[in-house]
DNA sequence: TAATTGTGATGCGTTTTTTGCATCACATAG
DNA sequence: CTATGTGATGCAAAAAACGCATCACAATTA
C-alpha cells in the first residue's frame, strides 16, 4: 500500500529509535527517510521525535501519532482481509506470538491443517516469552498470542484456554519410569534439567516445589525445549513438560518403544497450568486471523476435550 | 496531510459517483484522479468501483474500503486534535449538523462564547434536516448533531437532551395574544403558517392536532424559519415555535414592546418536544468537539435548567 | 437509425516530487 | 583532542504524478 509508506517509515523509526538504522532496514538512504519524517512533522505542525545525540525518541505527540499509525495499519489489514474474503478464497496473513511450547508440535500441525484448507493465507510465527508476546499484541505486531501462564496485562483478552497437567519426562530406564504417576516427593534430590525461570512451566513447578518443600538437584537450566528433551537420552535426569509440547505418541501410547517416557505429576502437588489463547482486548481481528483462532479452538477441543474453556 | 490524498480522492469519487465530477471538485484532471484510483485498486487486488456508462458506483469491496477511509480520516482528525491540545492552546475543527431551530440564536451564541475561549478552534455548521444530520454523523461528515425530534437511527448516541415546550407566535394585536396560555381549541380554524412536514416541530404539532381533533387554517407552509416569523407582522396569522429558536427576549420579557408575542401551548394539548444533542454511537470525538459538546450542555443547562438530561 | 453527449481508460511529453551523494553541524566516547 | 556516531541540508539525478489529446464504449437525443 503506497499511501502507507510514510506511516510505515515513521513506525520503523520509532521502533529503531534511529533514522539511519531504520533507513537501513527499509532499504533506503537516511536522507530520504529523514526528509519524509520532517515533512510529516511539518504537516502535523510539531515534531514527533526528540533529536538526541544517540538517535531519536518519540515525544508525547509522537506516541499518540505512532499509536494511531499502528491501529490504522492493523485496521487496514483487517479491511483488506475482509475484502479478499469477498472473492471466495480466503486470503490474508496471520501473525502469531507464542511461547516455545506450542511451536513444537501444536502450531505446526494446526497451521498445516488450516493452510490445507486455505492455501492463500500466510503466517508469521514468532517464538518469544509470554511478556514479549503480550507486548507484540499491544504494538499490533501480532494478531494472536498463545501464552502458557501467567497473563500479566489487562489488555490481553483470553479467547480460549486449555488446562495442561505437568508431566515428568525421563529416560525409559530411569527408576521413576515405572511409576504410573509421579509425586514431587519422589523427585527429592533427583538431578533435573529445567526450563529457565521466565517460562510459565518453571513458575508453575516452583510453586509446587515450595509448597511440598521439595528441592530438586537442578543440574541444567535451558530455554531450549529441544535440549531439555534430547538431553534425557544422555544422562539419567528428569525434566518436566506439558502435553501440548510433547509428541502426541508420548502420552497416547504409554507402551511405546521410545527411549523417553512421560508420566503425569500428581495434580495435588502441581495444579494444571493454563494455556491462554488470546488477542488484544477490543481489537477486531482480520478474517483470516479470526478463522484461524476458530481452528485453534477446534484443535484444542479435539485434543483435550473437557479441559478447554470459552 | 499528504499521505491521505489518495484516500481523500477515493472518498470524493464515492460521494460524487463520477471520476470527472470528483476531479473537478478536487481541482485536478480526471486522468490524474482516474490513475490514482486504478493504482489503489491494483494494490488492493480488486476493483473498488463498478464502471457504468453514467459514472462509477462502489462495489462491496469499495463499500468496505470507503468505510475504512472515513473512520480513519475521523481518527486522524481526532489524533491531530489531541496532539494540538498538547501544546496548551486548544486547536481543532468542529463539524456540526443541525436543524434550523438551533442555527438561529442558540448555536451562534454558543459557538461565539466557545471561540472566545478557544480562538484557534474552527467550525463547520451545516443546516439540514434531522435525517440528513443523522446521515452526516454516519458518513463522518459531522462530529455532532442537534436534532429536534424524532431520532430514527440506532447509530445516534444521545449525549444530552432538552425539553422544548411548543409556543404559539402571533402579532401583538392578535386576539389570542391576550391569553397567558394557548389551548389548541382556541386555534380552531385560525389561519396559520407552519413549518413543512419534515420538521420535528410540525410532527409534534400534528400529533396534538389529531388528538384534540383540531384543524388549523393552514395558509402557508415554509421551511424558512425567518419567513415564518417575519410574516407574522404582515398578516393576522399564528405560527408555532420552540424556545431555542426564538429570540431570548420573546419569552423572558413578556412585557416587551415587540410586535410579535409568543405564548406557551398547554402541555396537555402538545407535550414538550425533545431536542437531542448527540454523536455517532461508539465514536471517540476529537478534543475540540468533545469540549464543545460540554459547552452546549452547559449552555442548555443555563437556559433550561431542569429540562436538561444527561 | 445516426449523431451527440458523457463516461472511464491510455499513450506521451512535461512538471513535480522523491531520492541519493556529499557534506555540514553537533554531541558523545575514548 | 580525535574518532565515531547522530540528524540536517544543497544539489543533481531518478521516479512519480500530472495534464493534454485521444480512444472506446454506452446512453441519450435528434
Amino acid at each position: 500500500m503506497r499511501f502507507m509508506t510514510s506511516l510505515r517509515f515513521i513506525d520503523a523509526v520509532a521502533r529503531e529509535k534511529s533514522i539511519r538504522k531504520a533507513a537501513e532496514k527499509l532499504a533506503i538512504t537516511s536522507t530520504a527517510l529523514n526528509r519524509r519524517i520532517l515533512q510529516i512533522e511539518d504537516e502535523i505542525g510539531q515534531p514527533l521525535f526528540e533529536r538526541l545525540a544517540s538517535g531519536v525518541r518519540l515525544n508525547t505527540a509522537g506516541e499518540l501519532f505512532v499509536q494511531h499509525i499502528r491501529t490504522q495499519t492493523a485496521e487496514l489489514a483487517r479491511v483488506q482481509s475482509q475484502i479478499a474474503d469477498l472473492s471466495g478464497i480466503r486470503r490474508g496473513h496471520v501473525r502469531i506470538a507464542s511461547g516455545a511450547d506450542t511451536m513444537r508440535y501444536f502450531l505446526p500441525e494446526t497451521v498445516a491443517r488450516y493452510r490445507g484448507e486455505h492455501p492463500a493465507v500466510t503466517f508469521d510465527l514468532v517464538r518469544q516469552s509470554g511478556d514479549a508476546a503480550e507486548q507484540a499484541l499491544r504494538t499490533l505486531e501480532a494478531d494472536l498470542a498463545l501464552i502458557f501462564e501467567p497473563i500479566k496485562s489487562a489488555d490481553f483478552q483470553t479467547m480460549a484456554t486449555a488446562r495442561q497437567q505437568l508431566y515428568c519426562m525421563m529416560s525409559a530406564n530411569h527408576p521413576l519410569a515405572k511409576k504410573p504417576m509421579i509425586r514431587l516427593r519422589d523427585c527429592v534430590g533427583q538431578p533435573a534439567i529445567l526450563p529457565r525461570a521466565d517460562a510459565g512451566l518453571r513458575q508453575l513447578l516452583n510453586v509446587g516445589l515450595i509448597r511440598r518443600s521439595v528441592e530438586l538437584g537442578t543440574v541444567i537450566e535451558s530455554n531450549s525445549q529441544e535440549f531439555l528433551q534430547n538431553y534425557l537420552t544422555h544422562e539419567m535426569v528428569i525434566s518436566f513438560q506439558i502435553p501440548i509440547a510433547m509428541p502426541s505418541d508420548l502420552i497416547s501410547a504409554p507402551l511405546n518403544t521410545s527411549a523417553i517416557v512421560a508420566k503425569p505429576v500428581d495434580l495435588a502437588d502441581v495444579p494444571a497450568g493454563i494455556l491462554h489463547i488470546g488477542q488484544l482486548k477490543g481489537r477486531v481481528l482480520p478474517v483470516a486471523a479470526a478463522k484461524f483462532l476458530d481452528s485453534i479452538i477446534t484443535e484444542l477441543g479435539a485434543r483435550y476435550g473437557d479441559d478447554i474453556d470459552q
